[in-house]
DNA sequence: TAATTTTCATTTGTGTACAATCGTTGTTCT
DNA sequence: AGAACAACGATTGTACACAAATGAAAATTA
């Protein structure tokens, strides 16, 4: 069910490269609801510090706690998911400092992605990347942000894919929910985050085979992400103090 | 227990260190297991292929078996042991491609871990990374190779916990164990791994705060890593056809 | 005898019940 | 009135029991 929708709004089976290795783990009813809930991490439709309370989640899928708990047993080694030994599992809400590592490995990361990607670049895989870009900007187009911005992340999986490097691919397929979860925390209203514009840049310089101009052309992709996001306060969503700061008598500091 | 006997081998409690954000997603008992067959991989106790029953390690270890596959989807995740459907879970047997490509990554994310932990590089940390390497010199020169090369992991590790960056150490403790078991595949007899002088070296490089030299001076290390291994041809201990591919009548391939 | 089918033992997958723990609320005492 | 304390409810941790699936051995048949 999970994975259709995806195929549906994505308009190909991406999940078929994207669990060659993850699938092994589980065998097919966790791995809805892993899925289920990494597509609404990726659509803003979870937010950061939010309660996954597994009575809640078993009654929702109508599956059992079991199911559940192995669910979110890979999202919390996934670093999506925060679980507190008797306190329950809650969606990350990384502070200044863990954004800005996170996104410094994506650049690291990528760099050699989009290198091995560029070498490795068939007319067919520049195709499908083309494709993948079109789909994110025509959903962004409709006004459908929260799935651009998961298609959006479903560029930079693909790619990881077409560099046939599973290990990079698998730290890959953590880093952008995480970073998904970055932007839906620090993102500023004003900007629009979705720069489908520049997916396409980066596979018209791949196309050139280029390699270092492709390398250079990511790095300048995820720089604009970064500096459209606000690192500079640190939020807090979720904390009394921050959300009514304004009032009088603020309590200093905590 | 397990955590005690590592403390007393390695001279002093990394899984302090190792553990701050994997610690949150275990209570204490699974966490047992997981070191533990973490350390008997470590030590080569523990062969790429090795089946690992559930029933068995709850026997072994007096837990139930709802402790044990906690443990072991803590490893598959990490991808140390294989997890098949209805198959249960083996040790993994890195084939050449694989090989190849962690030790392509871990030249990757060890040279930014290695700049980032010059940069940040004081003397007590110039201090404890050597303490670490000669402990690791002691229990190889008393023919401790187990243990020797699990210390010698342990120096990578501490590493990337002194660049402060949590992500690419998490990477890191992954990576180790992976190649821990590229090494009981493919290492060569006649050489000897455990190359205790090359991390001296590191060190004393990473003293004079030369970032760039030192990056050079991992590479190095981690290509030497690779040379002394015979990655030419296909291992596949289990594979009776191979072991005996000299008696006439082979069956061409497979 | 060789191939196919059937049976069975072993092992894993899942659900549920019970125990332990934590946070909150309400109470009491100073 | 404020703080410490106690009890409750809610939630998670663990074990066990049963169901399902797999692989191999045994039996049947040609």
């Amino acid at each position: 069910m999970g994975k259709n929708t995806k195929a549906a709004t994505s308009g190909r089976e991406l999940g078929d490269i994207l669990h060659p290795s993850e699938k092994q783990a589980s065998q097919t009813q966790d791995e809805r609801l892993y899925t289920e809930i990494l597509d609404a991490i990726l659509d803003h439709r979870l937010s950061p510090g939010v309660k996954l309370k597994e009575d809640e989640l078993a009654d929702i899928f109508s599956v059992s706690r079991t199911v559940v708990r192995r669910a979110l047993l890979r999202l919390s080694h996934d670093r999506i998911v925060d679980m507190q030994p008797n306190r329950g599992a809650t969606i990350i809400r990384p502070d200044v400092r863990k954004a800005r590592e996170i996104l410094g490995v994506r650049k690291i990361i990528e760099a050699e992605v989009v290198r091995e990607a560029t070498r490795r670049a068939t007319p067919e895989a520049l195709a499908e990347l083309r494709r993948c870009v079109e789909n994110e900007r025509d959903h962004v187009q409709r006004q459908q942000h929260g799935a651009g911005l998961r298609l959006s992340g479903d560029f930079h999986i693909l790619l990881s894919a077409l560099s046939e490097n599973s290990t990079l691919q698998s730290y890959l397929m953590e880093l952008v929910p995480q970073t998904s979860l970055i932007i839906a925390m620090y993102q500023t209203p004003q900007h629009d985050l979705c720069s489908h514009q520049e997916h396409f840049d980066i596979v018209d310089v791949m196309a050139t085979g280029d390699a270092d101009a492709a390398v250079a052309s990511m790095a300048e992709h995820l720089q604009h992400l970064e500096d459209k996001l606000d690192l500079d306060n640190e939020r807090s969503p979720g904390d009394l103090y921050a959300a009514f700061a304004h009032v009088k008598s603020a309590k200093s500091t905590k």
